[in-house]
DNA sequence: ATAACAATACCCGACCAGAGGTATTTTCGA
DNA sequence: TCGAAAATACCTCTGGTCGGGTATTGTTAT
């Protein structure tokens, strides 16, 4: 590995991406060390080889491409993380860059829209595709924070009032009282501040939560 | 042009993508005639240069890749379409499959499902990849059928019910009695065939109508 | 022009959801 | 092991939803 070479890895569960990837970059300044389709094994990789940078999608079969970037980012710190992904929302490209990413664009990026992303993140800055740039300095009304937290009833329970399940069919097939199950759906509309079961399974939606 | 290589168009809003397809693709039997990004420039060509197989995604810019599966086929029988997309929906899948495609198989396809799809199509078997043969094979009973056909004023009303409005207050915005924003509530209930609101927002967002 | 569809409106009864409380028991991590 | 959080349960009251009808007026395409 010469020392004026940027070693990149890529990481994405789709291969073409991958090939895409690997015939736009490997050349003159950059060199792909290596390329993973699942999480886990890129870890292990990254924590040996300890790549200048790693190009990182968000929808991996094992783990979440943020909670990655987290491991990544604390494994080794000195180790760039650009995201590549589909995601448009405010909340996802907040949690990445929360986690420690270095840069985040969308993957109908352009080589050239892509060359300087990674030139600029490897000299230090923190760099957005200008759809991206547009999202982050207009948050709108309808745009979400941050997911509340929810205990695993609550999922539960969210997820058989979107298939449509009434207060009184939960109840008797968690064999609970229809008023506990009305407690827990009163707390599910408080965490997302919504008012009534087409909000909640509107935002839940968004939230991807369903 | 050889008579022996298979001449291939790539349409797909993703550069990445195309490069990964060229690089996996443009070798000893295949030959990459040219690559678009938007379907209408895909379109021009494709009528102009008769290739014998495009590879088509479905989430296109400008038409929808179902809409320009149809076209192709009208300009161009005889050539082939294999289209690749993220989409696992059975309705989406179906209607390719009605629109003339000649395969479907998804992005995370390896090089090697790739290239057999290719040689399936262009022996002129309908093909898919693993996935879909199954999706296909199954219709669940949350898979979806072909979305219901809505009117205006209840498209307009099943936004106002998402956005978590009651039916006096999307009464008394749109100057009509309750009573006829039940009816059409109703109505929207049986088109979709739910039995109460949280199943209508599901399903109209499975539907892609929010 | 006429049939089909859309939009409007009404009735009734049963049931469900929503907002506000309070309170007990269980579970689980520090 | 002890305290916080989660899960359970109850109360009241108001308002909303849902299911089944029927019926009148526009619109629109054939």
């Amino acid at each position: 590995m010469y020392l004026d070479k940027t070693s990149i890895v890529i990481v994405d569960d789709h291969s073409i991406v991958i090939e895409g990837l690997k015939s736009l970059l490997d050349g003159d300044p950059l060199d792909v060390l290596g390329h993973f389709t699942s999480g886990n094994e890129a870890c292990d990789f990254i924590e040996r080889e300890r790549p200048d940078l790693v190009l990182l999608d968000i929808n991996l079969p094992d783990v979440s491409g943020i909670d990655l970037c987290r491991k990544i980012k604390a494994m080794a710190p000195e180790t760039k993380v650009l995201v590549l992904s589909n995601h448009n929302e405010r909340n996802i490209i907040m949690q990445t860059l929360q986690n420690g990413a270095n840069g985040y664009m969308l993957k109908n990026i352009s080589k050239q829209g892509l060359l300087q992303g990674i030139s600029a993140v490897m000299a230090g800055e923190i760099h957005f595709c200008n759809e991206i740039g547009g999202i982050i300095s207009k948050p709108t009304k309808y745009e979400l924070g941050d997911p509340p937290y929810l205990t695993k009833r609550e999922k539960q329970i969210l997820r058989m009032v979107a298939d449509g399940e009434t207060t009184q069919e939960i109840a008797s097939r968690l064999n609970v009282s229809p008023l506990t199950i009305e407690t827990h759906r009163r707390n599910l509309h408080h965490k997302f501040q919504v008012k009534n079961v087409a909000e909640l399974i509107m935002v839940a939606n968004k939230h991807q939560l369903l």
